[in-house]
DNA sequence: CAAGAACCTTAGAATCGTTCTAAGTATTTG
DNA sequence: CAAATACTTAGAACGATTCTAAGGTTCTTG
């Protein structure tokens, strides 16, 4: 232990999660800095760079976990891409159409008013907001 | 001309579409009747029924081509699957995750304050509200 | 209305993102 | 430290969508 890194064991295995040698790395390049935005691949070419790479099979095993288990959110902005969001809280997005960056913004601010009432026989999961933008 | 059924002929012409059988055929089943939420492959599906069937390939084109004219409106609720909503107006969605269902609602009623000014550089091209629920 | 040009449709192949499979490897438990 | 359990992996498989290239339709022009 240096002392400066968040332990990753201890929040892995708080997910029920065992803290193999991949999902260390990947919690470690997801979670260590500020929010991230990734993809699938994006993740994937970001270890690779590392001293422990990960196969893609597993980055998408890892992203699903930690997405069930709390640690990750999934956002749908375009089709046939999945975002993942490290920012797990209440926010909304940015979503640059014309070349697929996505951001955050607080919910804070954001009022809104006058939603219907969700539909017989089920309960709200989520509201999603998503800005829309282009260059 | 039976006198009670629009023509699509001119709506197609209007959108600079040649108003081929095909895409006439697919206008109808879209347009006919109140506002649908369809996926390439329901659409598919229903246009096979008629004396007029199209091919899958036809399908996903026309979907491309009335969504790039405006007479369509892609909502992307779910990753990999898209819907195409032929309400353009404004309005938001329900989704229901457990079953991949999704209904407008409309956007008179809400309202949304506080939004963040969008990104240097950026115009606000739409503001979607997708209200997730589940059974 | 004929003929050419432009455009459209099609089946099937190709592609993309994602999940599955089966075999080997790491981690945990007793 | 051995058995039980869970994890990782390469590659195959998959579902949704797009591409290809060949043939058919629609439009324009005279």
């Amino acid at each position: 232990m240096t002392g400066n890194s968040p332990d990753f064991t201890v929040s892995l295995r708080a997910a029920g999660l065992r803290p193999t040698r991949q999902r260390v790395a990947l919690a470690r390049v997801l979670f260590e800095g500020g929010h991230r935005h990734v993809t699938a691949e994006s993740l994937h070419a970001e270890v690779k760079a590392t001293r422990m790479p990960v196969s893609l099979a597993t980055v998408y095993n890892t992203l699903n976990q930690f997405r069930d288990a709390g640690l990750l959110r999934e956002v749908v902005v375009a089709p046939g891409r999945s975002y993942f969001d490290t920012n797990t809280g209440h926010h909304h997005h940015f979503f640059v159409e014309t070349d697929g960056e996505l951001h955050d913004f607080p919910s804070d601010e954001v009022t809104i008013a006058g939603l219907p009432a969700p539909p017989e026989g089920t309960k709200l999961s989520r509201v999603d907001v998503i800005v829309r933008v282009r260059r």
